[in-house]
DNA sequence: CCATCTTTGTGCACGCGTTCACAAAGACAT
DNA sequence: ATGTCTTTGTGAACGCGTGCACAAAGATGG
């Protein structure tokens, strides 16, 4: 029976074995005391956990840029989510098929969630038409939203929402660049001077944020 | 000279008014007791903390669906980004233009890098190409990259790597659909029986998961 | 100039997640 | 059987982020 023990996944994973173990016996899963856990159990008893053993009907609706690379990604499906149907403001989009799946009408959003029993959907339409579709969404009977506008959506309780916000992730990024840059200056004062870091050109006065520092 | 309490910036953000304070407080003492924080000079100097006065260039690596959507996508630059360059390793796209930028072949991506003197990077590849993209990327004095890719990238110190992993996302929201359902059942025992939530289609033992549940 | 009122900045305490450390459980050899 | 050795499961301690509460700062009005 193949197993593996707290320690090596911790090591594999780059965390700490305690927590592991203390995140394991919450699920209640059962290690052998000398040996470890069985492989196979512990894989089938964490898929179950997290919802991966079965299989989620989802709704893409935006079907622009983003919405049809979604709907063309194939590594949803192998982690148990299927793409029910896609959705368009766009009369001239409805009945073309995208990745194989014909794009369908706004119109008809409350009866394609009731019919296919969606309870996940995704939005990716602009970001001024978002709270109005997650509207819709949530009155047909939808309680978990991706939402990759760029807006805060209003949900009542009961209704998860989760945000993608790209341009976050690219500000988060250039926040630590830039601390990388203002160490290494610090750090130029006491030590030999490292490699000149590039520098990205400063907007000035003149960029979309305010210019003016009072004193 | 307009200015807003931090128990108003609070209130709008839904977050603890001191913790709102003392987050300021890092930043230095801008406030005025009393009256509250100029609001141009404070929307300065988080910017400025945060690196939005800057002008980030950065490149993206793999213009297929998911790239392509994010080449065309508009909001990076009013956040402070600027998309200096789009990198292929398909020679039939190389010179095509997507969202107005030519896209260049990979065996330029070290001069294109260093010509613009990018530091952040974008990975959009399939995920077999990815760990090479980004030591090519790193290489070239890429210290901060943004990866679309599954996979978990090997990285020096000093290198930032960001995860965007659509998948998990969806696991995340499915999860939780999941305990709403359980504790509906849970609660239908005391309680009256709510409407009935729709379940997804349970995969059985034929998923790709480990249907194997050993006592 | 003094009193009052508003709002900041922050010391302190609380709670929660993480880590340490170890007793107990079980495998395995003799 | 008995002893040794490995690894789990978890009580207790630690650290850190969050929130409370209040003194000090400063505006404002009389
Ligand atoms: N493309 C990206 O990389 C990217 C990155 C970050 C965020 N976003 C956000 O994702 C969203 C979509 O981006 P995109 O680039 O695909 O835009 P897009 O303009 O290419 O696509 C938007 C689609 O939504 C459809 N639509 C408009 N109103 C609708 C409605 N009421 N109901 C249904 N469909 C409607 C349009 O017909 C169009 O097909 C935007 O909010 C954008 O800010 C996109
Ligand atoms: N499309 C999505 O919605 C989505 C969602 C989640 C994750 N992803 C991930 O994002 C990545 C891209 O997805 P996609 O749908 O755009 O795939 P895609 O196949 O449409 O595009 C991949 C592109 O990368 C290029 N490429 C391949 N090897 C390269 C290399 N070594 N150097 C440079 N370019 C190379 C290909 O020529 C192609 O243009 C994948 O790893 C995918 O798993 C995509």
């Amino acid at each position: 029976m193949p197993t593996v023990s707290s320690e090596e996944l911790a090591a594999a994973a780059g965390v700490n074995s305690a927590k592991l173990r203390k995140d394991f016996s919450y699920l209640g899963s059962y290690g052998t005391r000398g040996v470890g856990y069985d492989v196979e159990y512990l894989v089938y008893q964490i898929s179950r956990e997290l919802g991966l053993t079965q299989d989620w009907p989802v709704v893409i609706v935006g079907i622009g840029n983003l919405g049809a690379a979604l709907a063309n990604y194939g590594g949803f499906a192998s982690r148990g989510f299927r793409v029910a149907a896609l959705i368009d403001a766009d009369p001239a989009m409805a009945g073309k098929p995208v990745a194989g799946i014909p794009v369908q009408h706004t119109d008809d959003l409350e009866r394609i969630i009731q019919d296919n029993g969606v309870s996940i959907g995704v939005i990716a339409t602009p970001a001024g038409a978002a709270q109005q579709v997650c509207d819709r969404l949530v009155a047909a009977g939808v309680t978990s939203i991706l939402n990759f506008a760029p807006t805060v959506l209003n949900v009542p309780d009961g209704v998860d929402v989760r945000k993608v916000d790209l341009s976050i992730e690219l500000q988060i990024l250039a926040f630590h660049e830039q601390r990388k840059a203002g160490e290494e200056a610090a750090a130029a004062d006491t030590a030999v001077a490292p490699a000149a870091r590039r520098q990205p050109a400063d907007k000035g006065p003149d960029g979309d944020v305010p210019a003016v520092m009072p004193a």
